[in-house]
DNA sequence: CGGTCTAAACCGACCGTCGGTCGTTGACCG
DNA sequence: CGGTCAACGACCGACGGTCGGTTTAGACCG
């Protein structure tokens, strides 16, 4: 007897919200039910009044996800004054701002995320966000056609070719980032990898070279040297 | 009392056989440990003595698949009297025959494992795959910078490019095969999309235009003929 | 204003299944 | 005959999911 009643909408976004925030901190599979109802209070049926199931519940928040970045998307794309190569490298560092500016954050999530037991998160989030934002891009690919810079074979199947491999190039740099305190070369590998998807890019848009830059050793050093003052910090506490 | 004793090798194999078998036929997700015993009548504890997981008994059935794939590849690498496009052309052609040859099989596999919940069976087969092809694949790359057809920004790089693309345009082209019947103009996008990923591989490589050739649409209306058959197989059985 | 009725938000005990453990048993070989 | 290791299977805790029932807010009405 007694307990709290809340608007639909309220209380669904309270489980978006709890769960987000579990799944960023332990991971999709090692979050159960159990685990989001306790932290809310609430019993298990109130769950699966909201949600058919754990997928459901997940796919909803991509879904919050992928909405948040098709805002962002088409804000840039509609932006006048801007050519497509501007456009395109301002899509680039809004990306590399965003990291740079959450590092903490960042740096939980390539810890936490990037292992075989979020992958489904990881999967849903990206074939989604390629579903949503391929056609935005696209839309920058034709201006660029417009305007004389780019050549691509197809503008929406190149834009879905750079998503992927982006996808890709990310799983792989975050993989070689988070040993990079043991193999200090990984950062020249990082590099490496994304000087050869920066000029990918432009083979595949038909651009001239030098058109992008994704790159700065600059950037990738900040999270080598955040790694090593998280390390510190924890020795700190004991 | 009185049980089969096998020599490990054999048994082990035994274990891959028979997790193959319903992996192919039911997913991974969906085939337990138990599923697997039962098929071959022993006891948890047997399973458990030779792996660790049954995430483990799936990274040694991907070992075993890999070993074969890489093989395959060196055996083609190494052929000579072959030039460098005339190797991909014929590795693209052998991954082509294999699966017209085995129809059946194939759209079996399309449709078990192409689910979220097999996910992570084709994460790893895939992430492994690449690890140990790319560099044959890399290998044919450089010949073809010698034999002076080739340009690419990084023989490794581009060979892993083409590969995750290769991947992603799979994955999209099955679920658009899987459901060919019912949209029939999917034939058209299949095969755009496959036009377009052979374009960008000529670019990625530095080729000159019409060096591969990856589609028939011969070849793709085969899979939507036996489907069709598959289904009155389905109903004649009623 | 107080009573009543309804939709739906919420509850939590319960279920089957799963991956995984462990102490024991029995087969084979030197 | 003793040691080694394949093989056993009862058992475990945790998980995702179900279901019949309860509580609440608010609309409607006398």
């Amino acid at each position: 007897m007694g307990y709290i009643v809340k608007e639909f909408d309220e209380r669904l976004n309270e489980f978006l919200d709890t769960a987000q925030q579990l799944f960023f901190q332990k991971g999709y599979a090692k979050t159960s039910v159990n685990d989001i109802i306790k932290q809310m209070d609430v019993a298990k049926g109130t769950f699966y009044h909201y949600f058919k199931s754990k997928i459901d519940l997940l796919d909803r928040l991509v879904e919050r996800f992928t909405r948040k970045a098709v805002l962002a998307a088409k804000e840039l794309v509609h932006r006048e004054n801007l050519n497509a190569v501007e456009k395109l490298n301002s899509f680039f560092a809004a990306i590399r701002d965003l990291k740079v500016e959450n590092k903490e954050l960042m740096i939980m999530l390539m810890k936490v995320m990037y292992t075989d037991e979020n992958l489904i998160f990881r999967h849903k989030m990206f074939k989604r966000n390629i579903e949503a934002l391929a056609p935005e891009f696209a839309k920058i690919i034709r201006q660029g056609v417009e305007e004389g810079c780019f050549d691509p074979v197809d503008d929406r199947e190149t834009a879905e070719m750079i998503f992927t491999m982006a996808m890709n190039v990310n799983e792989t740099v975050v993989a070689l980032m988070l040993e990079m305190e043991k193999k200090p070369k990984n950062i020249d590998i990082i590099e490496a990898k994304l000087k050869a998807y920066e000029k990918a890019i432009e083979r595949l848009l038909g651009a001239p070279q030098g058109s992008f830059s994704l790159v700065e050793r600059r950037i990738i050093e900040i999270f080598r040297v955040d790694q090593k003052e998280q390390e510190k910090i924890k020795e700190e506490k004991k």
